[in-house]
DNA sequence: GACTTTTAGTTCTAACTAGGACTAATATTT
DNA sequence: AAATATTAGTCCTAGTTAGAACTAAAAGTC
């Protein structure tokens, strides 16, 4: 295959589609936090232990997608902040449990309606069946990898 | 609206469906040319350079969706890796012309067709109405940020 | 019970990231 | 033509990123 011909595959449309729709989105939802001083990665932290009373790092990572190594550093500074706290877990000693404090679940409890509000807005431009149809195929699409 | 309520929207499947094809998809695509020392943003670029005779660097971040603060720093390492040559731009003296050299075109003709038919192969997965209705869906998505 | 493998988390490195401040050049306004 | 605003690119900063090497603990194997 040369290089004129590998750019015109029929796939290249859908695969631009999704960066566009992906990078769209974070930058919007980028925006909708900035004043409360979080990043995103921390946001995700944030949103993610809410609700909970404490995660290890294990499941904080499965649950956002922030590799172990990315993490450690994230929640260090989630930490240096007061935000979350790390406790040894008795049952198992590799395990550290991280979990919200007050000013992290004050935060949490003000940020979270807020963004989820925010982003409200712009998902229910689209209608409920393009929405179910536009998870659907999102669905195959993250199957394929 | 409390943490509970906020939780349980209707939109949160759709938004994480979008997440999790993307970083399926980003995964997958890096995971292709890692063996050729390129980077996502790097092979990013070299991709986006190919078959064209230069780019300005707005040009190269509109196309890529790379932040020019960014976009200095991957042009000076692809320049250090003798892939690409800047040149001054006579009729804007603001601007300046990104080009593949020899090596550079080299390298964008080898891994590029390389690279097309590596993510193919997941793509054909996917057969071509459901592709398009993808792309569909996904246009529409972009379009609500 | 000793040996081996797996798992959880930290540390390290090179690179990417967005955003903002800055400089130089061009375009627009008056 | 002079003053003002916009644009292109660089530089700087704090933070994120993945991957690989490392340590400690737990689980599996013999």
């Amino acid at each position: 295959m040369d290089t004129r011909k590998a750019a015109k595959q029929d796939f290249l449309p859908l695969m631009r589609a999704l960066v566009r729709a992906y990078q769209g989105f974070t930058n919007y939802d980028a925006a909708g936090y900035r004043e409360s001083g979080l990043t995103p990665s921390q946001a995700d932290v944030i949103f993610t232990l809410g609700n909970t009373d404490g995660l290890t790092c294990k499941e904080i990572g499965d649950l956002t997608l922030i590799t172990k190594g990315t993490l450690t550093g994230v929640i260090d500074r989630l930490e240096k902040k007061q935000l979350v706290e790390r406790y040894a877990c008795p049952s198992d000693r590799r395990c550290i449990r991280v979990t919200l404090n007050n000013r992290g679940r004050d935060l949490f409890e003000q940020e979270f309606p807020r963004q989820i509000k925010y982003l409200k807005q712009r998902f229910d431009r689209l209608n409920a069946t393009d929405q179910r149809q536009a998870t659907h195929y999102l669905q195959k699409l993250a199957d394929l990898f």
